[in-house]
RNA sequence: GGUGGGGUGGCCGAGUGGUUAAUGGCAACAGACUGUAAAUCUGUCGUGCACCGCACUACGUAGGUUCAAAUCCUACCCCCACCA
């Protein structure tokens, strides 16, 4: 069995050793992760709508959230003295922290990028902020994440060749601060923290593996892929993990950032990633759509209206064992916030259905027909 | 009975002679969303069709003035307020 140690951490391979797809166990300060695993968003230290404990019933293994939006508030020195997030926000098990670095593409229009670090311009009161390798590393052992991310520089779909480059050597540069910073800095609150580095290159195989490669030699504990699912048709983005799962040590748990539909996680699986985040089933809930094994259910259309049956006939969570695609409908009409909340309560626990039933296919070496019988692609469900 | 105000597309509500099939908002219908500036945003929304265009019907009702009217005039109907 492979198996990979760091303090406080262990990841260890039970099945794909040598192949994909992989089953594993990622032990952290705040318990064991099955992967492949989903990692649901909460930005700003909660789930949106979601409260810790219906989160943990919907089989959510971890939690994902952000630097920058942290940072603006509360702010590290908060954080600090309210004992981190894990204290403060009432989520018990693993916390993921991304870096900032998403942040750098999605407000692109309110961030100076110079060689040194980034200068925010907070979207919320427009106060500045400095995130560099440095104060991200910093702001993480604030939050207490088990695991946190290097900052990165996440280039945009439409970005040029010479602006890919630059992302991509920028981002390698920052690697080595952000590694000098984790060891200079000091977790905070008893537990260990592992810093995880982050892969870019966007659909460029060749930048890809050169990233990976290069990436690889610093002995991180584990690898984010990131910059994809922006934009980019999948027939490039499928490749591009390819050639960083390929590349990257085999023992190194390995995420995917930003991905995504259902159809992705069975995809990124297949091609050897151990863990996902996105926001789609809680943003796409907000916004009236439920993932399904059947499809994708707008629950604002009029065929629902009438519609007795559950989001979901095959799904056991409590949304689809007690109310009707009828009733959410009547709910998310009626402008109840009940309404969003059932419907990302339902996605997430049919993103956690899947990937446990994933795992299990895996595990039995049965992974390709199980993810065969389980695309549904963007199909509605009728 | 008198005086004043008002009747606009499913609803509310702008518009007071000419780029008006008629601003907005709501409702309705459809779509987008992938390390969350998003419980947000976009499109359609009088009717018909050969539907990036054309035709028809529309601003209480009926007439009238005018090259041109939701907008001006007359009558009538209805609603609201106040006064008798």
């Amino acid at each position: 069995m492979i198996e990979q140690t760091a303090p406080g951490f262990k990841f260890k391979l039970l099945h794909g050793e040598h192949c994909t797809p992989r089953r594993g166990e990622l032990h952290t300060p705040h318990g064991i992760i099955e992967t492949p695993c989903f990692w649901p968003v909460g930005t700003v230290g909660s789930v949106k709508l979601i409260l810790p404990d219906d989160l943990n019933s919907t089989g959510a293994q971890g939690m994902l959230s952000n630097t920058y939006h942290l940072l603006l508030r509360p702010g590290d020195e908060a954080l600090t003295q309210l004992g981190g997030l894990h204290r403060w926000g009432g989520w018990k098990k693993p916390i993921l922290t991304d870096s900032g670095g998403f942040q750098v593409m999605s407000l692109a229009t309110h961030r100076k990028l110079s060689e040194e670090c980034v200068l925010f311009q907070s979207h919320i009161d427009g106060s500045k902020h400095i995130l560099s390798p440095e104060r991200s590393i910093a702001i993480q052992r604030a939050i207490g994440a088990d695991i946190i991310f290097m900052l990165d520089v996440c280039p945009a779909f439409e970005a040029s060749e010479k602006e890919l480059r630059e992302a991509h050597e920028r981002t390698l540069l920052w690697a080595i601060r952000n590694r000098r910073a984790f060891a200079e800095f000091p977790s905070r609150y008893g537990h260990d923290q592992t810093l995880w580095a982050v892969v870019q290159g966007a659909t460029d195989l060749a930048l890809r593996r050169e990233a990976a490669a290069t990436l690889a030699e610093g002995n991180d504990f584990g690898y984010a892929i990131g910059g994809l699912a922006v934009g980019e048709p999948k027939e490039l983005m499928y490749p591009a993990i390819a050639a960083v799962t390929e590349t990257l040590p085999i023992a190194a748990p390995k995420h995917l950032l930003g991905v995504g539909t259902p159809d992705d996680l069975l995809s990124g699986i297949a091609l050897g990633v151990d863990s996902f985040d996105c926001v789609l089933p809680t943003r796409n809930a907000r916004h009236g759509i439920a993932f399904t094994s059947r499809g994708i259910i707008r629950i604002k259309n009029e065929r629902y209206k009438l519609d007795q049956e559950p989001l979901d006939p095959d799904c056991k969570c409590a949304c689809c064992r007690q109310i009707s695609r009828s009733f959410l409908r009547h709910l998310y009409f009626a402008s109840e916030a009940t309404a969003a909340r059932w419907l990302t309560y339902h996605n997430l626990s049919y993103y956690n259905q899947l990937l446990t039933e994933a795992r299990d296919a895996i595990a039995a070496s049965r992974f390709p027909e199980f993810a065969a019988t389980k695309r549904v692609g963007w199909t509605e469900n009728i």
